[in-house]
DNA sequence: AGCGGCGTAAACATCA
DNA sequence: CTGATGTTTACGCCGC
């Protein structure tokens, strides 16, 4: 995510820069045309015309803003941040100037026909103004990080509301600026006059020019005005959140640069928080993203805060007792953790009759430790999947509509990242295996509660889909699918299940070793590298495995599967965990698949935490909730050594027999989890299986 | 502490 | 000779 925004940011500073350069020639040019006009131009009317084409650049690098990247929804927020800097600058520009009207007007009045007196501010009304242009798209500001991040989780509606206000705001500009350029050009014709037709002012025109620029301030406060009402309907929409010491307009910041340190704050505080504030009193705090959450006790809308210098025991020390102060009653209502009377901490849901004994209750039972931290690195996957998945949905509806609409056209080939280019690819005929399933699977996954249904079709992956007709998948069922297929997380399964899995999704429950290879590659994004290590493993397990048969085909050797074998493989006992025992119980089983999903999921994002590589691919928001309501159940049973990110194995042997109990109809369920040790000899290539990247796989066409 | 399951690494053999 | 395939051993980690 941080790459994609990232990206964005470049692309769009680049168009501005365009932009921007565009604007200087601009600039130039009319300079150029006024001074071949005729005579030497006065100071005054080149001061006043630079200040008009500086604003019609800024207003143009806006603009060239606005139409670089209209996909994104980082860039229709940034875009918002930009485009109200710019208008800042506008209109700091447009004063500036017309006090310089004011005073050329007063001097022609006052000393009519004398020499106007040269001012040396013709450089900084030039310079000032455009560098800070030209920062604005370049020099995203903690600020703006944080808006744009936290805008990530708005709903397509908001989105669209967004971009309407956004226009709307748009066409007002684009009239004001007709009006000005209009004003400015009645403006200089009269100045031209002045000078060339003799020292006497013509007190109409200026009267009438000064009406102009009267009604046009008006207009212009009007306009701010409706901006500032729609930043604070945003606000209110708590699409953006504005610091009370900053102006509704942030312009301040616009030297401030991004380090790699506030960036990771400000992801972490935009992850766990919904506010700046704890930013604006904590921007001291370079931080580590491998160091813990903490669990904030403080009552103001900061859930967490990220502070390595904070004590580690839970008891925060950043919030100042002024902040413990704030009225509760202003919090209590919008802090993201309680709402309606319930503590809405991922998984908890606990009763807090108010707002104090929330807080109580967030302090006891949400302090800082394995748990919290736990729960909070997910919280941040869940919203980078999420943000993933609105890009990837808002692709989508684009293409479908691209598709309905323009049958002719072909659709946009866009530079898309590895990640999307395979998720793409998902929708190719070979790759559609997750996207139908049997309809008996379907009805089946449907009867599982909301986690399961994730882990059913995760842990199991499918057999062959059916005929097209059968495709009665739902969405998420084949999101689902996807998920393992996209995002490089280990999968919760022992190589033996995998390959099991494997070898009777065939159709003829036979595979060479190639085409295990393959189908590994292909239905997990984790084994598309260290090719070298997994497939030494399946060769490993088909041989040590009795319940792997080698048979001598004509072909060559496939491998087949003694599923008696597989099932004396191991060993049955439910014991020990009562709260294992519980969620089997409550789960339907196949919850254990994903308290492993989710702890090789952070073991493999806990050493480059949060990379791209490891995450930047859509997944589902239910498998990501689903995997947070696991956790609080299965982190009970951790040890509470943090540093141990490795799962260790959830009984999935266990829950075996209540497994069978419970679905008889299906015979093939999850195994023990893949050992999600992390070995530190992992090589960091990235060994793509060229089998994968080289044929059209399929080995279900027999 | 020991046991068993599992993953990983590696050595070795066989074969095309 | 090389690479794919298959076998075996060793080792460490982990849960029980």
């Amino acid at each position: 995510m941080m790459q994609e925004s990232g990206t964005e940011t470049k692309s769009n500073g680049s168009a501005i820069q365009n932009g921007a350069s565009g604007g200087n020639h601009l600039l130039e040019c009319s300079l150029r045309e006024v001074r071949s006009n005729g005579e030497t131009p006065s100071v005054e009317i080149g001061a006043a015309d630079l200040a008009h084409l500086q604003q019609q650049q800024v207003l143009i690098l806006a603009v060239c803003y606005a139409r670089s990247s209209p996909n994104s929804a980082c860039y229709k927020l940034n875009f918002q941040i930009s485009f109200l800097q710019a208008l800042q600058v506008a209109r700091q520009l447009l004063l500036q100037q017309q006090q310089q009207q004011q005073q050329q007007q007063q001097q022609q009045q006052q000393v009519s026909g004398l020499k106007s007196p040269k001012r040396n501010d013709k450089q900084p009304a030039l310079q000032v103004p455009v560098s800070v242009a030209m920062m604005t798209p370049q020099v995203i500001t903690p600020q703006q990080m944080q808006q744009i991040l936290q805008q990530q989780v708005l709903t397509p509606q908001q989105l669209q509301v967004l971009l309407q206000q956004q226009q709307a705001l748009m066409l007002q500009q684009q009239q004001l600026q007709e009006f000005y350029k209009k004003q400015q050009e009645q403006l200089q014709l009269q100045l031209l006059q002045q000078q060339h037709a003799g020292k006497q002012p013509k007190e109409p025109q200026q009267q009438q020019v000064a009406t102009q620029q009267l009604a046009f301030q008006q207009q212009l406060l009007q306009m701010q005005q409706l901006q500032q009402q729609h930043l604070l309907s945003l606000q209110r929409q708590g699409l953006l959140t504005i610091q009370p010491g900053q102006p509704t307009l942030p312009l301040q910041p616009l030297a401030q640069g991004m380090i790699p340190a506030e960036l990771q704050q400000l992801w972490k505080e935009v992850t766990s928080s919904h506010t700046a504030e704890e930013a604006a009193s904590n921007n001291h705090s370079s931080l580590d993203l491998s160091t813990t959450c903490v669990s904030s006790s403080a009552p103001s809308k900061t859930s967490l805060i990220i502070n390595p210098h904070a004590s580690t025991n839970g008891q925060l020390s950043v919030h100042t007792p002024k902040r413990e102060s704030l009225s509760h009653e202003e919090h209590s209502h919008s802090h993201p953790l309680y709402g309606h009377g319930v503590c809405k901490w991922p998984g908890c849901e606990a009763v807090c009759e108010d707002f104090q004994s929330f807080l109580k209750h967030l302090n006891s039972e949400h302090a800082l430790d394995d748990r919290s931290t736990a729960q909070c690195r997910v919280q941040m996957q869940v919203v980078q999947q999420l943000e993933l998945q609105l890009a990837k949905d808002k692709e989508r509806l684009q293409a479908m509509m691209t598709h309905l609409h323009v049958k002719s056209t072909e659709p946009k080939a866009t530079p898309q990242p590895v990640s999307t280019e395979l998720c793409r690819n998902q929708t190719k005929p070979h790759n559609s295996l997750f996207s139908c399933f049997p309809p008996e699977r379907v009805m089946r996954s449907v009867v599982c509660s909301k986690v399961c249904r994730c882990l059913v079709l995760v842990g199991r992956l499918r057999t062959r889909p059916s005929s097209a007709a059968g495709c009665v998948s739902s969405p998420d069922i084949a999101q689902n699918q996807e998920f393992y297929k996209n995002a490089e997380v280990r999968p919760p399964f022992t190589y033996a299940s995998l390959i099991r899995q494997a070898i009777l999704e065939s159709p003829e429950k036979q595979l060479t070793l190639n085409e295990i290879y393959n189908w590994f590659t292909r239905m997990f994004a984790y084994f598309r590298r260290n090719a070298a290590t997994w497939k030494n493993a399946v060769r490993h397990n088909l041989s040590l495995h009795k319940c792997f048969v080698r048979v001598e085909n004509v072909k060559g050797a496939v491998w087949t599967v003694d599923e008696l074998e597989f099932q004396k493989r191991r060993p049955q006992k439910i014991s020990g965990n009562p709260s294992l025992i519980k969620n089997i119980q409550t789960s339907h089983t196949y919850c254990t698949p994903l308290n492993a999903a989710l702890q090789a999921s952070m073991a493999e994002n806990s050493i480059p935490l949060y990379t791209t590589a490891s995450m930047g691919n859509p997944t589902l928001g239910n498998l990501a909730s689903a995997m947070r309501e696991e956790l609080n159940g299965a982190m009970e049973h951790t040890n509470s050594n943090g540093s141990d990110s490795s799962p260790g194995r959830s009984p999935m042997q266990a829950m075996h027999p209540v497994h069978v109990k419970e679905e008889p109809l299906d015979p093939d369920e999850n195994e023990g989890p893949l050992s999600l040790v992390t070995t530190a000899n992992h090589s960091p290539d990235f060994d793509h299986d060229r089998d994968y990247e080289d044929e059209p796989v399929n080995e279900d066409i027999e």
